[in-house]
DNA sequence: TTCGATGTTCGGTGACTATCGAACATCAAC
DNA sequence: GTTGATGTTCGATAGTCACCGAACATCGAA
């Protein structure tokens, strides 16, 4: 449950690393899954990856500064960072999603119905 | 001088292939050095790497969809496929151009001065 | 034809990455 | 407390990647 490292202020947001968190697949289903801002609960994303692989995918995200994420009691919930992203790197975001929505990249992640 | 794989059409442009070559500092470099539209010699480019480093870089792009090569004689010259990315993923490379001059991202590979 | 320039390819190395299952830590609930 | 749910971390594995020097292939020029 401990995940010591912190999200890195926006300034220290590294576009290498940004690419590379958005190049894989499973991470940019993530990112469509949170694309409409909302906060979201980890367990409540649905890959064909253990959990364990989930979990080093959102580390990823993480260090990359793409998401933000808030331990509530046992849960994990996480929210895209696109305010912080934009203001660094605009329209880059934007960009990616419309691409990897239009080649429905990443669509084998799915939100379970009602969770959270 | 051989290179047999041809540059993908531009509907097998796959966006985690391109962004992933968009994360490596150099060849965010070369595609830097690209950007005006005009066509470079390979050997125009300077980088603290080795030349087969440097080559094995141009190939990834290559592969990626982002950059078309053309020989003669022995010379090797290339493109940014600027028009086909634009295609494919809509304002995604203006997005990474700009975000990465801003942050001086490639910056260690130069032209030489007059080299094509 | 011999040389030099230009890139590509090969073999190797060390680092990183995606993946898994198992073990662990934390908290809620009973 | 004991149990169950929730995520993280660990150790291992297989694959990929950036990098280098060396060898190679190709072509132009002397």
């Amino acid at each position: 449950m401990r995940h010591k490292d912190t999200d890195p202020p926006v300034e220290q947001l590294h576009l290498p690393d940004v690419m590379a968190a958005l190049s894989d697949p499973t991470r940019l289903g993530l990112v469509r899954a949170l694309a409409d801002g909302e906060e979201r609960n980890f367990g409540a994303f649905c890959a064909p990856v253990a959990k364990s692989t989930l979990s080093h995918h959102l580390r990823t995200l993480r260090a990359a500064g793409i998401v933000h994420s808030r331990t509530e009691g046992t849960r994990c919930y996480l929210r895209l960072r696109r305010t912080d992203l934009d203001t660094r790197f605009p329209h880059l975001l934007d960009a990616v999603l419309t691409a990897a929505t239009q080649d429905a990249i990443g669509t084998h992640v799915t939100l379970q119905p009602h969770n959270d």
